[in-house]
RNA sequence: CGGGGCGUAGCUCAACUUGGAAGAGCGCCUGGUUUGGGUCCAGGAGGCUGGAGGUUCAAAUCCUCUCGCCCCGACCA
């Protein structure tokens, strides 16, 4: 027997965290601190992530582009609040060609002054209004504290910037934009989110608003799983995207701008792996569906390679992505365990007494063998289309049970501090909108205010806090 | 930046306290054996002990400095 290599949940969860990465071959230890390699099993799921919100992007009327990475100083310093934000987490080129460079150049954290500078190029009258643009790039952040996909000195998202010819417009589209999120989140990623809007504190820097989709994790944490920024014209002001109107006058133009990262994959994680390692929803898995032969001599062997071949490419004809996993030098049971590890959906195991009875034993991951049952070779990929249907579905629905038990109505400050500080999940409460109160919040149970749902925007009540009258409701949480 | 832990084989670590020939398990390679939940046996490859300096007859071990990683906090959209 070897060694449990994962801890379990309960005693160690961001151990458990970091073994099931490890044991899935999700990602490794770069060099350079902070920074993170993405194996091919982790890309693999990045790439599932990535084509399914890039097709969405496309669908909702965007196009992609490339700007650079380098960023010029003079250009990252007009907006004043954003540089604030974002001037002290950035990494900055100094030396170029062996020479001390006249302007130092600062490694994208994000590409509002690169792409907006560019967009006032672009724009002279309202008719080259909107533009829809987005991009696939790495970004990096010098933060004091990572960890492996929720927060890495590198790493991968996509960033949309749009700017458009009235308030609007722009507002429409950062909503778009945020349902596409809920959507990818809760559709492909079968994680549950709350969307709306962030408090002020937590607003982007140099945004008018910023939403989000918020995740619960296992353990009861929140996550923060992508954004949508109304700019209003404060980037407009700064890089100057000003455009003839529909009347002859000069106007500013409204921006937005959204993104999702690699993040995305530590929110997997944490909302469905167990203590045997990763579960994947089928969506974004590389393989739905693994097929192990089971042989005893080399004569079972071919017949039993041969079978699972075959079913291979049958699954493979049905759009299912199979594969076979006809290795000699490993014991069926080491097979299933690796598979397990990387969470891979399905199982099916063709020993001898399967292929006399024409059939597989199939093993959900979610289920594991409590869950096995034999399904007969004809219309095996039916059937396990339907598994996996039922699969991605079981991990929606288990996320959001979770989510909806482990989120209360508290309006008396004690208790509300209680389940904060007792890490016990998400907390409604009355909200004044004051900062002051936000801030206390936040020193006496680090927890803060993840979003505001669209239904406690107008929710009459009472400030947790100050016990003034309140109209917001926000959700508060410790966040990752 | 504060607190804690740690750098020794590909990985996890032992040897360090009390200086005296660098080890184990896993993984890897060869051959055989095995295969319905991590087979077993035999043989083998693999190291400037993170780096620099110091003390000493002798340093993985003691001292100084340095680089880096992990965890907890602060910070973070």
């Amino acid at each position: 027997m070897t060694a449990q290599t994962i801890a379990k949940r309960t005693e160690d969860y961001s151990r458990w965290y970091t073994d099931v990465i490890r044991e899935a071959e999700l990602a490794d230890y770069a060099p350079v601190k902070g920074c993170m390699i993405i194996r091919p099993w982790g890309f693999a799921i990045w790439e599932r992530i990535r084509d399914a919100l890039d097709a969405m992007i496309k669908e909702t009327g965007h196009q992609n582009a490339y700007f650079p990475l380098l960023i010029p100083e003079s250009l990252l310093t007009k907006e004043a609040e954003h540089v604030e934000g974002f001037s002290p987490e950035c990494a900055v080129v100094t030396h170029g060609g062996g020479k001390v460079l006249e302007e130092p150049l600062y490694i994208r954290p994000t590409s509002e002054a690169i792409i907006c500078s560019t967009y006032a190029k672009w724009m002279s009258s309202w008719r080259d209004l909107p533009i829809l643009i987005n991009q696939w790039a790495n970004v990096v952040r010098w933060e004091m504290r990572t960890r492996l996909f929720l927060r890495t000195t590198e790493f991968l998202w996509q960033e949309g910037h749009t700017a458009h010819e009235t308030e609007a417009e722009a507002r429409e589209e950062v909503a778009r934009m945020l349902e596409v999120y809920r959507r990818l989140a809760e559709d492909v990623l079968a994680m549950p989110v709350v969307p709306g809007i962030k408090s002020r504190s937590e607003t982007f820097a140099g945004a008018v608003e910023t939403y989000a989709i918020e995740a619960m994790m296992q353990d009861r944490r929140a996550l923060q799983a992508g954004t949508s920024h109304f700019l209003g014209q404060n980037f407009a002001k700064a890089y100057g995207m000003q455009f003839q109107g529909r009347g002859g006058a000069l106007e500013l133009a409204w921006s937005t701008s959204w993104g999702v990262s690699t993040r995305l994959i530590g929110g997997l994680i944490m909302c469905h792996s167990d203590d045997a390692g990763l579960v994947l929803p089928p969506s974004v898995a590389p393989v739905e569906v693994v097929i192990v032969p089971i042989y005893h001599s080399d004569d079972d062997r071919s017949a039993l390679v041969d079978a699972a071949r075959k079913v291979g490419e049958a699954l493979k004809g049905a759009g299912l992505r199979a594969k076979v996993d006809d290795r000699d030098h490993l014991k069926p049971g080491a097979k299933f365990f690796e598979w397990e590890k990387k969470g891979v959906p399905v199982r099916l195991e063709i020993g001898p007494r399967d292929l006399a009875a024409k059939s597989a034993v199939a093993v959900r991951r979610d289920l594991g063998k409590a869950g096995k049952r034999a399904i007969p070779f004809d219309g095996l990929p039916g059937e396990v289309a339907a598994m996996l249907a039922a699969m991605q579905q079981a991990l929606f629905a288990a996320a959001r049970d979770r989510r909806e038990k482990y989120t209360f109505d508290v309006p008396e400050y004690g208790p509300f501090k209680d389940l904060l500080n007792g890490d016990l999940g998400f907390v409604r409460a009355g909200w004044c909108g004051n900062a002051a109160c936000e801030a206390k919040v936040k020193e006496e149970t680090t927890a803060t205010i993840r979003v505001i749902p669209a239904d406690g925007r107008n929710a009459p009540g009472k400030c947790v806090v100050c016990g003034t009258p309140s109209t917001l409701r926000p959700i508060f949480a410790r966040s990752y």
